[in-house]
DNA sequence: TTGTACGCGTTATCAA
DNA sequence: TTGATAACGCGTACAA
């Protein structure tokens, strides 16, 4: 059916090889007569060497796994841009696996992926478990790279942000507007990633002097919903702003205080983390704890490319700091005022 | 390195072709013992066929490619989400490329995913040119699917939805609460989708024996800047509702509107087009046509999976109709309260 | 400068 | 009930 390296080399009257290293531009010992020949055969035919064939040889696939929890969750879109960015201009392609956390899914798909020979692999997870199947590949020599979140050890590639200091610096935002009783809505506080967040909140108090009241600490789970509930338990505590732990759950604190009939920033500030883009275009435009998400996809996809061609590494972990986008949502506080 | 077939065959003491027997179900005329003994060396030694030799023999990747303009938009991504979805569902991996509707882009990755040997692709553009592509791939018989659009191939699989209907709605909810100044800030005017809204807001507007008047029209980009300088215009005109023809342009009309220290619905009244989950959140929640974005991305994955296994297809096309979820940006005009 | 021949890891045909 | 063996399409020593 399909056209063949075969086929071209017949047509060309020359060997398999010698189209070969023409197309692998391995060709300083062909002559330009019979380059030109053979290029304009394989022009003719619009050949395109089979992937599958010549990876089975080579063992190479050009192709990279990309596991994340969910792709329609604004955030991971933004990383998976940023992935396919940097794998595509090395000449990669993406495989794109929704794992919603569920580590028997993760599993399935380390296996086809494994199967389908990728090059590498791009791991995001929120969830704990499963970390045993990625040290196992990466210990193999297996290109692993763990986005966004820091595994303890200290081998294995990852591309991360300061958690803490992004929840120092929405904190620390809110008491310098002279909020004391400070509302924080976490993520889920099993992974790191929502403890350090939280982290650096007390961390701020403490540099506030402001004493850490357990009453006013709401966890969620990085969902809107949730954003909402904390936000109500939160006001009825007596919090005059809120840092929300991502911008998803920010949403839910701004539904909320708009069913309370409450105003943002007049009656209650807000903080959000992740700085979406749809932030800006809430009223108030939210303001959030910025991460470089599109540029720590395309980096993690450029280390493991890197890791795959035995390129040397600079260094292994990268971290980013995260910075602080000020906009409307937060004001001084009503009793101050 | 990694274990083969013929390592399989040689620990267990059989031969090559009753692994693939086993492995492949197509063992009923293998004894129990030799199949039992066979599965445990598989499971003992972790063994997994190679996908690219299996490829290379069987002509069938279990991969479909998927081409969008940018998976960091939240449409595209909901709808990435239902592909892979249904992919996965039947076994089927998808490798995600980001065309920024770039043809130039859009061919290079035709060009490797001809070479990495999808069995399919799912192809979503909001541009015009490049159809050619993929009718040349349609007309060899090779799977191709066409996402959020319909070609005016009868013979090419589309899953769309009916953007006439979905314009109707929103101007027939405004006509309804008494609008008859009713601006529309329409998408870019060339491709069918943005027309065929406007064409769904004329109808309406007949039926409501409201004339109509250019100067209530605004061609906008889709973005949400554009809806906000569509809304300064249609203010100045006059209108008291406007028909945004997506959400991110009807965004732009809350911060048009703010900015002039006009309110929603009180003072004008705003419908849009897509429903995207921020609408819910911002205050007013805003009323919006909604699409069964995901539901669309699960069928045209299983459409497509259809026709790669030569099943048959009820129906090559499929139209979904919009449905219109009200909240509350709509509100009678201030002149008749 | 070009060609022969083998191997990559499978499946499938046919024979035993 | 099982096993040899020829493909599949390509890269690459090695030979010419």
């Amino acid at each position: 059916m399909s056209i063949t390296i075969k086929d071209i080399a017949e047509k060309a009257g020359v060997s398999i090889t010698t189209v070969s290293k023409i197309i692998n531009k391995k060709d300083d010992d062909i002559s330009d007569k019979t380059r030109n020949k053979v290029l304009k055969v394989i022009d003719e035919y619009n050949y395109i060497p089979s992937a599958l064939a010549t990876g089975l040889v080579t063992k190479k696939t050009n192709t990279i796994g990309l596991l994340l929890p969910d792709i329609s969750n604004a955030f991971f879109a933004e990383l998976a841009r940023g992935v396919e960015d940097g794998a595509n201009c090395e000449g990669y392609n993406v495989i794109l696996c929704n794992t919603d956390d569920d580590p028997e899914k993760e599993n399935q798909y380390l296996s086809v992926l494994k199967s389908k020979h990728v090059d590498g692999i791009v791991f995001l997870s929120t969830a704990l478990s499963n970390h045993g199947e990625i040290r196992e590949l990466n210990s193999k020599g297996f290109p692993v790279i763990v986005l966004d979140r820091a595994f303890d050890d200290e081998d294995i590639l990852a591309v991360f942000i300061d958690n803490v200091m992004g929840g120092y610096l929405a904190t620390k935002h809110l008491t310098e507007f002279g909020h004391e009783a400070i509302g924080c809505i976490t993520g889920p506080l099993k992974p790191k990633l929502a403890i350090q967040r939280l982290e650096g909140y007390k961390k701020a108090l403490k540099e506030a002097h402001i004493d850490f009241n357990e009453e006013l600490i709401y966890e969620g789970n990085f969902k809107t919903k949730s954003g909402e509930l904390g936000a109500k338990k939160l006001l009825k505590a007596g919090a005059t702003a809120i840092f929300a732990s991502n911008d998803m759950m920010a949403y839910g604190v701004y539904k909320a205080v708009h069913d309370e009939g409450l105003s943002i920033p007049y009656d209650i500030s807000v903080v959000g983390f992740d700085d979406i883009f749809l932030s800006e275009i809430l009223s108030p435009p939210l303001t959030s704890v910025k991460q470089p998400t599109y540029e720590m996809g395309i980096i993690s996809a450029a280390m493991l490319i890197k890791k795959i061609k035995n390129e040397e590494l600079k260094q292994l972990r990268v971290e980013y700091k995260p910075t602080l986008s000020v906009r409307k949502s937060v004001a001084f506080p009503a009793d101050k005022v």
